[in-house]
DNA sequence: GTAACTGCAAAATATTTGCATCCTT
DNA sequence: AAGGATGCAAATATTTTGCAGTTAC
């Protein structure tokens, strides 16, 4: 998954901000709040622009919002299950309650529940805490 | 459940405000909103007292935050099952994506899902989110 | 060239803190 | 009486909107 390519393929336009903050992503094995993003990126860029980056990304699937039971919403990337055509809305991340991160845990997968009569599914997310392998050490 | 009983099994003062915080849980079927519960009210209230309520009853262990897919925080009661010295810590949500409000269905267990190797588990909360009862009809 | 994107200022919203006063116990 | 809870003002934080200028295509 390039940035660049990626940008192309969900038909954006190519500009630094929008490449840095999906590189930001690539590189991060966890779920990013916006203040994380404003923190990797540097000094010179602009919160609204964050916030607008964001938006656009998370309308256009390529960022899914992650659940966290702290105040400030985080996101993650969107990965290999949920691309193209195939975008599917089942989503495990996990928050570490000692070093506060969030992780996408993608492998898990949730088990069917029954729901009430009358209740039908869309999405479904699960958020666990606990503390992560590292944490466990 | 009775808002006066409540309030002094937590060792918690009697106040109008919180008697009134608590009956319009008691009498909701689904999670709140700060929103919702200075709407509920009446104009009368001050805002920043109810965040200190909402506070208090959470460290307390009165109510829990309910995860919502939008920005805004939710609170509900801890039912039965997570009554004293029982306080289990797993909590099914529906979020319905037409009417808006989240429900807490305390009926469903969520099934225990398999954790990478190193992770310990602790609380576990699931979102739903799809169509409910009421606007599927 | 044109529509999309950015950056700045400012508005709107949400949450927290300080402090004097009031109320529950 | 004493400590906790409230209400108001104000500080802080978060997110959105408007608009002029810039940039990708």
């Amino acid at each position: 998954m390039n940035a660049t390519q990626t940008l192309k393929n969900f038909d954006l336009r190519h500009t630094n901000g929008r490449e840095e903050v999906l590189n930001l992503f690539l590189g991060a094995d966890h779920a990013l709040s916006h203040g994380d993003i404003e923190n990797g990126l540097g000094p010179d860029h602009d919160r609204v622009t964050i916030y607008r980056t964001l938006r656009t990304f998370l309308d256009k699937g390529i960022l899914h919002k992650v659940l966290d039971d702290g105040g400030n919403p985080k996101y993650a990337l969107c990965r290999e299950t949920c691309a193209e055509g195939n975008h599917h809305h089942d989503h495990v991340h996990f928050k570490c309650e000692d070093c506060g991160q969030t992780t996408c845990l993608d492998q898990v997968i949730i088990p069917v529940v029954a729901l009430p009569n009358g209740y039908s599914r869309k999405e479904m997310n699960l958020l666990i805490q606990g503390v992560c392998q590292e944490c466990n050490k």
